[in-house]
DNA sequence: AATCTATTTAGAAAATTTTCTAAATATCTT
DNA sequence: AAGATATTTAGAAAATTTTCTAAATAGATT
């Protein structure tokens, strides 16, 4: 996983709105478009982005493609920002 | 704040690494800008982000421009991502 | 007040990202 | 196997972001 990737991944409100929606469950690419006012080549394209930064993974059943949450990563996300927390410099004495 | 500011400024990696740099404390702009290959001018335009987002304040003192973290704001990220944390949706049974 | 140092702003060029249409692929149904 | 449904890929256009150079601003020093 590349932070790079990562935060360019949740850099857009189109992925980021996606992102929400699987919270409650696995999604058909088609369902998911449906939320939207783009084409679907276009919501394809912003499930091919979250996959690559393994923020989702999918699976295919019949010749639907559903996606789902991949919340290992989101841990890792934490992490990165747990480097903010706490342990602050010298407080600028 | 705006989520949408805070993760396109996160989605730079430059920027990323002036807040990692921040950690140790208050930097001036020329400071920061000479840990990159880049123009002061183009440091500038990446700090003005930064600040845009909240993820960092600035402090003037003589002719220099302190930049500091605002760590209230990654609280806030955290609040975010702990959305995805816990009470996954069915589970698809 | 002239000059120097630190930084920002303006405007343009370069690079990247987002979006679309049209065509391709793959699986299902008849 | 032909047609229907679901999704992706390719390639181009549109939009946004990043970067630069040059000029502007602001405070400090001589």
């Amino acid at each position: 996983m590349s932070f790079a990737e990562t935060f360019k991944a949740l850099s857009d409100p189109a992925r980021r709105e996606i992102l929400l929606m699987l919270r409650g469950g696995k999604m058909s690419a088609g369902e998911i478009g449906s939320h939207f006012d783009m084409t679907g080549a276009t919501v394809s394209y912003h499930l091919s982005v979250l996959k690559k930064a393994d923020l989702v993974y999918e699976t295919k059943q019949k010749n639907f493609v559903f996606y789902e949450l991949n919340t290992s990563v989101f841990e890792e996300i934490m992490l990165w920002f747990a480097q903010f927390k706490g342990e602050n410099g010298d407080e600028n004495k």
